[in-house]
RNA sequence: GUGGGUGUAGCUCAGUGGUAGAGCACUGGAUUGUGGCUCCGGUGGUCGCGGGUUCAAUUCCCGUCACUCACCCCA
C-alpha cells in the first residue's frame, strides 16, 4: 500500500481509544477540580510566535518545526507546543481586564519533526494548564501538587518530581556571567554543541548528556547560589509549601528546560520502568513571568506545564476494556429483520446502546457475535415472538433467558443492567 | 542528523536454493431457534520493492524504501 500515514504520525483505532478517553477524562476532572477551564487554540500559528517565545536557538525552532508558506506568503507553523498560543490568546483578547487570575487548560496534538522513537512522535498529544496573574510561589506549589495527584490518579506510581529555580532576569544575567567565566577555561573540552551553546544559551550546557560535559557542569557554580534575594525567597517558600502539602520532590540544580521563556520555578516529572523506553520525561513546566509582557501585554506573571499524553498512556496500567453495547438484537429468521431494526430503535430510545447484525446469519453466529462484543443482553426476535408481541431476553452473563412482552423489554433490560 | 535491528497471512511469528507453514483472528459445521469450552472444515500471502548471481531466489549478494530501537532532543 503506497499511501500510508506520515512518518511519526499514527492512527488511533477504536481498540485503543478507551484508554485515551480514560486519560483525557482523568485530566479534565483533575484540573477542573482546581478551577481550570478549557481553551482551544489553532493548530497553525504565525511562525514568529514560536521563534520569539521558545527561542531562536532552541532545537525546536532551529530544526523541528513544521513551517510552511501559505498562499498569502505568510510563514505559518504547526504548533510544537501550546503555551505560546495561550499567551498570544491571553494578550489578544485582553483577558487580564476580565479577571485577576486566569486558569486555562488545553488538550490537543502538537507537531515536532524529530526522528521518531518509542514515546516520541511527530504528531504527539499534550495536555496542559496555564495560570496567568498569580506570581506565586503558593500557586507554583499547587500546580506541582496537581500534577503529582493527576499522575497518581492514573495508577502511575513510579515517578520522580524534580524542581529548580533559574531566577528572574537579574539572576539570569548575573549567573550567566558567572557560568561563562567558569566554562571559558574548559571550552575546548566541551562537545561542539556545548561550545555553540556557550554563545547562544549557556544554561543549556548544564543539561548536556555528553559525559565530559556533565562532569564539567557538575562543578559549575550553582545557579541556586546566585539567586537574588527575591528569587531565593520565592524558591524557599515554594519548597516550604510543598512540604506542607506533603508533595514529594527533589531539588535538581541542573534542571534546565529546552525552551527559553522560563523564569524562576522549573519542574519536571520523570517516569520509571521499561514501558517508556528512553523517553521518560512525562511532564515539564515552569514559570514564564516575562512572556506576556514581551508579547505586548501587561506585566503578568504566569506558570504552566504540559504533559505528554502518549507517554502517560504507555506508563498507565492496563485495564479491561468495557463493553460498548448493552443489548445485541438478534433476528432469528431473515423475515423479521425489519422488525428487529424497529426493536433496536425502541430500545435506543430508552437510552440503551444497541447493536445488531442485520445481515442475518444463523442464530448461533449472531449469538457468538453478541458474546464477542461483550454485550450483557442478547434479545432474540423470531417469527413466533413477533406473532405473540414478545421477545426473548437472554442475560449472557447470568446465562438466564425469559420471554418478555415486547412493551416490557426495555424496562427488563434496565433492571438487569442495574 | 548518526548508529543498530527487523520486513513472510488481518495480528504474533516459524521455515526452505525447487513458486510456503503454525497459533490467534475471521468464517462454516458438530441434526430443528441458543454464546463462551472442545472437535472438524474453510477463506486469506505478487514471502516490502528493484536489480544481480543461478537452470531455478521468499531463501545468497547489492541497492532502496518502510517500520522500529538507541544516541540526540524533549512531553
Amino acid at each position: 500500500m503506497s499511501l500510508r500515514a506520515v512518518k511519526g504520525m499514527k492512527d488511533i483505532l477504536p481498540d485503543e481509544i478507551s484508554k485515551w478517553h480514560r486519560l483525557e477524562r482523568a485530566f479534565r476532572e483533575c484540573v477542573e477540580a482546581h478551577g481550570f477551564r478549557e481553551a482551544r487554540f489553532p493548530i497553525v500559528e504565525p511562525t514568529a510566535l514560536f521563534v520569539r517565545s521558545i527561542g531562536e536557538t532552541t532545537d525546536i525552532v532551529e530544526k523541528e518545526m513544521y513551517t510552511f508558506t501559505d498562499r498569502g506568503d505568510k510563514s505559518l507553523t504547526l504548533r510544537p507546543e501550546a503555551t505560546a498560543s495561550a499567551v498570544r490568546a491571553y494578550v489578544q483578547h485582553s483577558v487580564q481586564g476580565r479577571e485577576p487570575v486566569t486558569k486555562w487548560y488545553y488538550v490537543g496534538p502538537m507537531y515536532r519533526r524529530e526522528r521518531p522513537a518509542k514515546g516520541r512522535y511527530r504528531q504527539f498529544y499534550q495536555a496542559g494548564i496555564e495560570v496567568f496573574g498569580d506570581p506565586g510561589p503558593y500557586v507554583d506549589a499547587e500546580v506541582i501538587d496537581l500534577v503529582v495527584g493527576f499522575i497518581a490518579s492514573l495508577g502511575i506510581t513510579e515517578v520522580e518530581v524534580l524542581i529548580n529555580s533559574i531566577g528572574g532576569p537579574e539572576t539570569r544575567r548575573k549567573y550567566t556571567a558567572a557560568l561563562l567565566a567558569y566554562l571559558e577555561p574548559h571550552r575546548d573540552e566541551l562537545c561542539p554543541d556545548c561550545q555553540r551553546r556557550m554563545g547562544a544559551n549557556p544554561l543549556r550546557v548544564l543539561d548536556c548528556k555528553v559525559p565530559r560535559c556533565g562532569e564539567i557542569a557538575a562543578d559549575a557554580p550553582s545557579m541556586l547560589k546566585h539567586l537574588t534575594d527575591d528569587d531565593r525567597a520565592h524558591f524557599d517558600e515554594l519548597q516550604a509549601t510543598l512540604t506542607t502539602l506533603g508533595t514529594p520532590y527533589r531539588v535538581d540544580g541542573s534542571l534546565v528546560r529546552g525552551l527559553d521563556y522560563y523564569t524562576r520555578t522549573l519542574f519536571e516529572v520523570l517516569g520509571k520502568g521499561e514501558a517508556l523506553g528512553a523517553q521518560n520525561a512525562l511532564l515539564g513546566g515552569g514559570r514564564y513571568d516575562e512572556m506576556v509582557k514581551s508579547f505586548g501585554g501587561p506585566d503578568t506573571p504566569a506558570i504552566g506545564f504540559a504533559v505528554g499524553l502518549d507517554r502517560l498512556l504507555m506508563a498507565m496500567p492496563e485495564v479491561e476494556p468495557e463493553a460498548h453495547v448493552d443489548v445485541f438484537v438478534i433476528a432469528a429468521q431473515p423475515t423479521v429483520r425489519a422488525e428487529a431494526a424497529l426493536l433496536g430503535r425502541e430500545l435506543r430510545d430508552t437510552g440503551l446502546r444497541v447493536e445488531s447484525d442485520l445481515r442475518g446469519g444463523s442464530l448461533k453466529s449472531q449469538l457468538r457475535r453478541a458474546d464477542k462484543m461483550n454485550a450483557r443482553i442478547a434479545m432474540i426476535l423470531g417469527e413466533s415472538e413477533v406473532a405473540a408481541g414478545a421477545v426473548q431476553v437472554k442475560d449472557l452473563l447470568e446465562k438466564t433467558q425469559q420471554t418478555v412482552f415486547r412493551k416490557e423489554a426495555a424496562k427488563r433490560v434496565h433492571e438487569i443492567l442495574d
